[in-house]
DNA sequence: GCGATAAGATACACTTTGTTCTGTAAATAA
DNA sequence: TTATTTACAGAACAAAGTGTATCTTATCGC
């Protein structure tokens, strides 16, 4: 990729960043992020084709880069019952969570919330499917997944806005104590 | 108030209803609302100062009458540890969101849910600060509502997308088996 | 019927979005 | 290096949307 498109594809992303961490998104214009982008407002255009589209690839970038990096590999984990395996792992996406604060906690406190959470959620689902055995399964299997998946969305929303004051291990902590997998 | 106003508003609140079954709130002008109201532009806003107004507006009127009619009288429960109580609770407010003849179920659905979820959980908030006696305590208060909330929610929104196919009383024992609180 | 007031209609200023155009600078390939 | 392609800046532009102001007409409560 050009060096151009490469610096300025970063410098609309650092200026939505920053944006974000004093405002939320739906009140953001385009003006305001060009200016601190320091770019012409054709080039924005050349780059999203519109202020949502740039939302919405930031929350690719964030979301794509959290769970491929730093996770514990799959392989080397095993699912048996009582295994503290999830517990890390949703301690482990917590501290990602955290080192992208600057930028989550303005998309998630706002209505555009919805949007990086779905993505969230999505991964989560996943994830929790691969843990399901340890689960009562005196509900719907989709009822049981929603709701794990759902509520741990709901735990990063609180985190984010009590502005990460406890430590990703106290959350993924509270979080299995809620879903009956206290430790 | 004069019958030319609740005329008005009630026109206003329909054709929202209508358009929000089919399009997202931040895609609704107001020129449609007024179109389909058949009202002029100057009397939607001499009724809303805002097009938020409005949406803040509806969305209490609709969640108050779920939450103040046909549930069983605070004064007449009791709060005790294992008490039925919550799960009827939950179950009623099911039944109104089912029955809802405002379109929220259509909405619940729709791509405005989240919108909406937004308020029921503001609801859900307060009702369970007032079972919160019942749960565990030791994570923080504020992360035991958000997360009571916030799943029943999750579950609202599951049960729309499933079309309603089980019986409210169904979902609020899934949802207490959930949380814990299986009977 | 009468005074008050809500509604209708229209024009308006303002903001924001997204497009289009032209000239310039930078990267790349020969 | 030279030629070619590509990205960028800046400005002007149309279109859409918001909320305000004003004036006239219709309707309500008494």
């Amino acid at each position: 990729m050009d060096r151009r498109q490469q610096k300025t594809r970063k410098a609309i992303f650092d200026a939505l960043g920053e944006l974000l961490e004093s405002k939320r998104f739906e009140n953001i214009t385009v003006q305001e992020i060009i200016d601190i982008a320091n770019i012409g407002r054709s080039t924005f255009y050349a780059h999203f084709e519109t202020k949502d589209d740039l939302l919405k690839s930031m929350c690719t970038d964030i979301f794509h880069h959290i769970f491929t990096s730093g996770l514990p590999q799959e392989s080397d984990l095993d699912y048996s019952e009582g295994s503290p395996n999830l517990e890390l792992k949703l301690g482990h996406i917590l501290y990602h969570l955290r080192e992208s604060k600057s930028n989550l906690k303005g998309i998630l406190g706002g209505e555009s919330g919805e949007l990086f959470l779905g993505f969230l959620k999505q991964y989560l689902h996943d994830l929790f499917g691969r843990y399901k055995a340890e689960f009562e399964p005196s509900v719907p299997e989709d009822f049981l997944l929603h709701h794990l998946s759902g509520s741990f969305a709901e735990a990063v929303k609180w985190w984010m806005a009590e502005d990460t004051k406890h430590s990703p291990e106290e959350v993924a902590s509270f979080y299995m104590t809620m879903i009956g997998k206290l430790k």
